[in-house]
Order: structure tokens, then sequence, then C-alpha cells
DNA sequence: TAATGTGAATTTCTTCACAGCT
DNA sequence: AGCTGTGAAGAAATTCACATTA
């Protein structure tokens, strides 16, 4: 039972959501195996035991694993069963959309606060989060108890913010800025780097044959 | 020089985004080598310089690598030396915000259409690109030679819509929406997963110490 | 001299095979 | 009998070390 690699959460994460969609919508059976769960992700079954072999034993032997059961203890492993409060840097196209996204809840994430320097947007609320000054930051994450932040700005920006984020003690960073940001090593950066993610495809779509 | 990492390819875009930072704001030295390079972007240099060998030879020994002469060869490696048509399937928040996005250009990636069933978003128009009915899919795919999709509708329907999208030729998709798709091994299908993200920050912030 | 390019070593991740429970 | 959990094997990716070339 040694570390997990990174990856293993993300895979984690799909097998809960898998899990949830599962029970949700079938007659259901009241446990899985390794081998169906594989195939409705098409993956390798070893894959997934080996996942969570990481982080304790969840199965049942000659049955497989008990739908519910499985889906408390993964969310517990992902530190889904608390709430976690979160705000959004950078109120443009982007931000504004995940200001108005609807799937976080679900996830036990609360959107609690928005921030940007644009005038017009400042003091504007949805769902109970309002959107501050850039410069209220370091306040209002410690007023809101603000735990995660999501990275809207342009490229030019970020860096300078993440900083404020740092000084008022937020210790995880989802970025979507187009830029290599600096964090110590005690906080966790994300980047979701949609650029990279086209090139794949164009580098595909391009490659010869 | 062996096939390279799939994931080498998100470094060489990283590798070029960076290029052209540099480029544009530096007293431009006109050549870079493979240790300033990685201090830039917290990496090492070893595997810089292992990303570029599984495609050629681009540097001078003792001297590094020409700028322009890199940005040029991985511009095209990753196939954006020509420019591709990209649509663009739910015009819900996050798919209007991508519509918007004004960093497509820089890519040479023109964003020439829009799909959703609302009508009132259906005729709208943004720098030329149209909003069309999800039926059209396959007449306005073939119509406007559209290569390459980005799927930001619900769940439920992305797995259709990504059919459709087979079915009129289209052979890439970068997908926002939280569902295993299933798509020909001839498809290129990349997968951004924003809750699975945010879910590695809840895991970080919960682990024990 | 300086820095690349690349086999080899190392580390990490995935897959396998089967012992061990239920 | 059936399926998990896991050590071991295998594959893949990263890092190293150095021969090589400008």
């Amino acid at each position: 039972m040694k570390r997990p690699p990174e990856i293993a959460i993300t895979r984690l994460a799909m097998y809960l959501r898998l899990l949830e969609d599962y029970a949700r919508e079938k007659d259901s059976k009241s446990a899985i195996n390794s081998t169906e769960l594989a195939q409705l992700l098409d993956i390798n079954p070893h894959q997934i035991r080996k996942d969570l072999s990481y982080f304790g034993k969840f199965g049942e032997r000659g049955l497989g694993y008990r739908i519910e059961e499985l889906k408390e203890k993964i969310r517990r492993i992902l530190g889904l069963d608390k709430q976690w409060n979160l705000c959004i840097c950078g109120m443009g196209n982007l931000g504004s959309a995940l200001f108005a996204y609807r799937g976080f809840k679900a996830m036990h994430l609360a959107v609690v606060a928005g921030f940007d320097n644009d005038p017009h947007k400042i003091g504007r609320e949805y769902n109970g989060a309002k959107i501050y000054r850039t410069k209220s930051i370091s306040s209002m994450v410690k007023k809101l108890g603000i735990e995660m932040a999501i990275i809207a700005v342009p490229a030019s920006t970020a860096q300078s913010i993440v900083d404020a984020l740092m000084k008022s003690g937020v210790r995880a960073i989802l970025n979507f800025a187009p830029v290599s940001l600096v964090v110590p090593s005690n906080v966790k950066l994300r980047n979701v780097d949609l650029s990279a993610e086209l090139v794949h495809l164009t580098y595909f779509l391009s490659a010869p044959k």
C-alpha cells in the first residue's frame, strides 16, 4: 500500500461520477465488480483495484463492491465529505461562466465570491455570492473562509493574483490562465490549459497518415 | 528517436507559448538554451531536450536553440502552420464563453460555428461565426469545413452530439462534458474534466498533514 | 568551451497472475 | 466459485551522464 500516483486521483473522481450516475439510473443492483466498472469506463479492471488498494480494502471477495459504500468511501478519500469554499478570480467570459455554473454544489463546493476590477461587475450577485474588487482578496478570503481559488484572469495578471491569494492563506489553485505560475511547495496548483488541449488535436489531425 | 509520449505534446505547447512570450517581451537574445528554458518552466532541462529529440535536432551545440527557428519548428510539429476550423457544441455558459474567446486566433484556430437548440440563441453571430440548430450539424460541418469540435453540452446529450459529429467526418473532439465518451479509434478525444481537477484540490487540502 | 542529443539507469505507472477471502 | 487485493513483472516516462559537435 504505497503512495498513489497523482493520476489515480483523477481516476477516483471518474469512478465516483460513474457510480453516482449508475446508482441513479439503474434498477440498481447494490453491488458492482471491477470488471463491469472497467467496461463502463473503457479501462483495465486491474487499474481500478490497484487504485483503490492505495487507500484500503473496499470490496468483498466473490461479490465486488457495494455501490453506496464505495461511493461514500471514495468521497471521503477525495475530501468530498465536507464543504469547501471557493472563489473565482477574473469575471471575464470564462470566470462568469464558472461563477454561474451549477455543478459545484454536487461536489460540495460553494462558490462564495468572485473578484474583478471592472466597476460594472463589482457588487453583482449570483446565488448568494458577490463580486468584489480585486484589492479586497485578502480581507474577503479571511472573512468568507475561502480555501480554494480558480484563476480566470489574463496571463499577465495571474501571478500577482496568485501571490495575493497565497498571502491570504489559500493553498489550492486551479489555473485557467495560459501561463506557468509559481507557488510555494505547500500549495497545490493544477492547470487547465485549453490551448494545449487543442494543440493535441491539431497535432493528431496533421500527423502523417 | 522513438514515438513521443502523449504528454510531450502538452509540453511542446508550453515551450511554444513560453518562447512566444519570451521573444515578445525581451531585449531578445536570439537564442536560448535548454537550461534557461527549463528554469522558466520549472522543469528539468533533460526533459526539454528529450522531448525535442523525438522530432529531430533543433539546437546548436555550444549555443542552444535559435528562438525564431525553434518556434517555427514546434509550430509545424504541432500542426499550427495551417488554419483549422472549429465548432462549439452547446451554447450554455461555458460554450458561450468559448465562442467569444479571442485566444483561438493566435493558435490559427477559427471558430466558424456554434450549435444549440435554444431558439433565442440560434442565428446569433459573433465575429462572423453563427449559431445554428443542433440538427444542422451534419450539413454545416461539411459546408464550413469543420475539422474539430468542442463539446460543451450537458453530459446527457454529449454522446449523441459526438455521434453526429463523427458521421459528419469530424475526427478531433475536446470534451468538457462530465461523461466518458466513446469514439472510434481513428478519432482523437481529449477531455477537460473540471470536477476531477477540483477534486485534486480537495484531496490535497484534506490529506492528513 | 559550452550545450546538444541520446543510450542507459532510474523511477513511476500499468498490467499481470494468483494467493487468499467470503 | 468468484472476485478482491497485491507482490512481481513489464512498460513507459523521466532523469542522468557523457560522447559529440559547433
